[in-house]
RNA sequence: GGCGAAUUGGAGAAGUGGCUUAACUCACAUGCCUUUCACGCAUGCAUUCACGGGUUCGAAUCCCGUAUUCGUCACCA
């Protein structure tokens, strides 16, 4: 009669390690009281997405305000989904947002003590447990085709019961061992399960660091853990992996606590401590299509994908301080109050997260994006846009390129001040604000039509412009020149002063505010734009005369 | 369908039996300031906490039921 021992040494001959010496080779850390090891374990199969940068980044505060670790794990064990390149690609993107890993995976090279930390190559560890557990009886070789389980589903849908692979339905579990001996002797293909020994009927107490203590059916499904192509399944890998790592902390999206039965059963059968468990809410956004709230989709919705935040412009840590907001909703006011600034010294806290999925709120993140785009003097910023501009947006790169000062002087607008403007969130669309300070923007601001107020004549117009052009001077102070175009208004029967010109509108051709537009509107070609003193100077007097010329020629014509 | 979770304004939410006539923030609206916009300031925006029942002197907060939404039920993670 084969035994067990005989069956593993038959499946894995060349496997002549013990959990002892792997336990040996990655003895606990020697940390801190107290110490957080947390870890963000991404599959290399696309590009970063939102929700993991959320769970990346908590990782990354939990570890770093517990003087603790967070590492990096290459999840590639699904070898039909990956995508070449997607791990490198997700690690440099991580660093655009400062979310850095203390050790594991760096994308091209490695660093800790606990690795490999790409689950590929660590094949012969997890080798070396599922032999431990075939020898104890706790796993077994299953032969079952596709096929076979198909029919099994079928016939289990069509009583109504449960489906999977458990109990009575597990056929291999009752294969003597000569059995499969035999089998695996003749080369048929098969792969490996964990043997429950769990009761659906029982319920389980599970603890969660931002749910609490609830209730669930324990496991009773023999769980594939070691695949036809020699790798382990998620959960396998990922309770070897985080008892190896000496993880205490797993924090992982909320799709996970469903299978928790099967990582408590698996710790449990292999003798180990289980990890705190932190399962987040997931990201949300209403389908337009059925008007319910699904996951964020990297298909549907360009916010799913981080690298649409870094394409578009924004503020790398303005999607941080937006996703902490949701992350704990203490952190709006506290980050309010220290004037968006040292985040790193809030405490967050599981405690103070929502238990469920947070719309992704494209307004308030726009709010964030602006507050700290105001906050840059006008050198910093014609800095950050350059940097954009030269990866992301040519035609930016050049407008900034050909004049730097005068594109700075354009963001010095009501910048650097107490309470600055706050007209940009982010620097894809800069030039679609500023525009009309270019030859170009200007050019099609005037073919597009200038929207003067139709209570003036052409004349009216006229004479104002030639008056404000022959009179009005920049080379003086904004109250002196405001003064002076008072007087120019004066002259041309404009009120000065607002109330005297509501008191008695009939008297005045307008008031100083209505020559102001029309002043406003030949410089930009638009009735909204920053203070107008300052659009002149930054013009230019020579450049403002040129463009009251413009439209005078126009209006003449 | 089974199992688990959630449900407070347009959005994020505070709130754990009486200090709540439901905080704070974004958005929106109005007014003031004002050469427009913006900034700033002020005001407004849930008579009510998914619904129904119960416990209690008293409930958004406790209990029961219903509904809805989310998650999950792979040799994917």
């Amino acid at each position: 009669m084969i035994t067990n021992k005989q069956l593993a040494d038959l499946i894995f001959p060349n496997i002549a390690e013990t959990i002892d010496d792997l336990e040996k080779r990655y003895p606990p850390r020697n940390l801190p009281a107290g110490a957080e090891v947390t870890r963000f374990a991404p599959s290399p199969t696309g590009f970063l997405h939102t929700g993991s940068l959320f769970t990346s980044m908590i990782c990354r505060k939990v570890a770093t305000q517990s003087n603790g670790v967070f590492y990096i794990r290459l999840e590639d064990t699904d070898t039909k989904r990956e995508i070449a390149g997607s791990g490198e690609q997700l690690l440099d993107q991580l660093h655009i947002f400062d979310v850095n890993p203390d050790e594991g995976y760096l994308g091209n090279a490695e660093k800790g003590q606990y690795g490999p930390y790409i689950q590929s190559k660590r094949a012969s560890i997890y080798c070396v447990v599922i032999k431990h557990l075939l020898e104890e009886g706790k796993a077994y070789p299953c032969f079952c085709s596709a096929q076979d389980l198909e029919a099994l589903r079928n016939e289990q849908e069509r009583q109504k019961l449960n489906p999977g692979y458990y109990g009575e339905f597990a056929k291999c579990r009752n294969l003597t061992n000569d059995e499969k001996y035999e089998k695996i002797k003749n080369g048929e293909k098969f792969v490996i399960r964990f043997r429950s020994s769990g009761n659906h009927e029982n319920k389980i107490k599970v603890s969660d660091l931002v749910r609490g203590d609830f209730e669930i059916a324990e496991n009773d499904q023999d769980i594939v853990i070691y695949k036809s192509d020699g790798l382990p399944t998620y959960h396998f890998a990922h309770v070897v992996d985080d008892h190896f790592m000496r993880t205490t902390t797993v924090i992982r999206g909320e799709e996970w606590v469903a299978s928790l039965p099967i990582h408590v059963e698996l710790f449990a059968a292999l003798g180990w401590q289980a990890p705190h468990y932190a399962h987040l809410p997931v990201i949300m956004k209403v389908d337009e299509e059925t008007g319910n709230k699904r996951k964020l989709s990297k298909r549907k919705d360009r916010e799913a994908a981080v690298s649409y935040f870094i394409e578009d412009g924004y503020l790398p840590k303005a999607l941080i301080m937006y996703l902490m907001t949701i992350a704990n909703s203490n952190f709006e006011e506290w980050i309010l109050n220290n004037n968006f600034e040292g985040m790193e010294n809030f405490i967050f806290s599981f405690k103070k997260m929502s238990l469920d999925g947070a719309l992704f709120d494209m307004g308030k993140f726009n709010f964030f994006a602006r507050e700290l785009l105001a906050k840059f003097n006008k050198n910093e910023i014609t800095e950050l846009a350059l940097d954009y501009a030269k990866k992301y947006n040519d035609k930016l790169y050049q407008t900034i390129k050909n004049n730097q000062k005068y594109f700075s002087d354009i963001m010095n607008i009501d910048r650097e001040k107490a309470n600055p403007r706050k007209d940009y969130e982010k620097f894809s669309n800069i030039l679609d604000i500023i525009g009309y300070f270019y030859e170009d923007g200007y050019n099609a601001a005037l073919e597009a039509g200038l929207p003067f107020n139709e209570k003036f004549s052409k004349e009216d117009l006229v004479s104002a412009l030639s008056a404000i052009k022959e009179k009005l001077s920049i080379d003086q102070d904004e109250q002196s020149w405001f003064n002076n175009l008072k007087e120019i208004g004066t002259a041309l029967n404009f009120a000065a002063n607002n109330k005297e010109y509501k008191a008695n509108p009939e008297l005045f051709k307008g008031n100083i505010g209505d020559l102001a537009e029309i002043l406003r509107i030949t410089l930009t070609g638009r009735k909204n734009a920053p203070n107008l003193y300052s659009v002149m100077v930054v013009l230019g007097i020579e450049e403002s005369h040129k463009r009251i010329d413009r439209v005078i020629s126009l209006l003449k014509n």
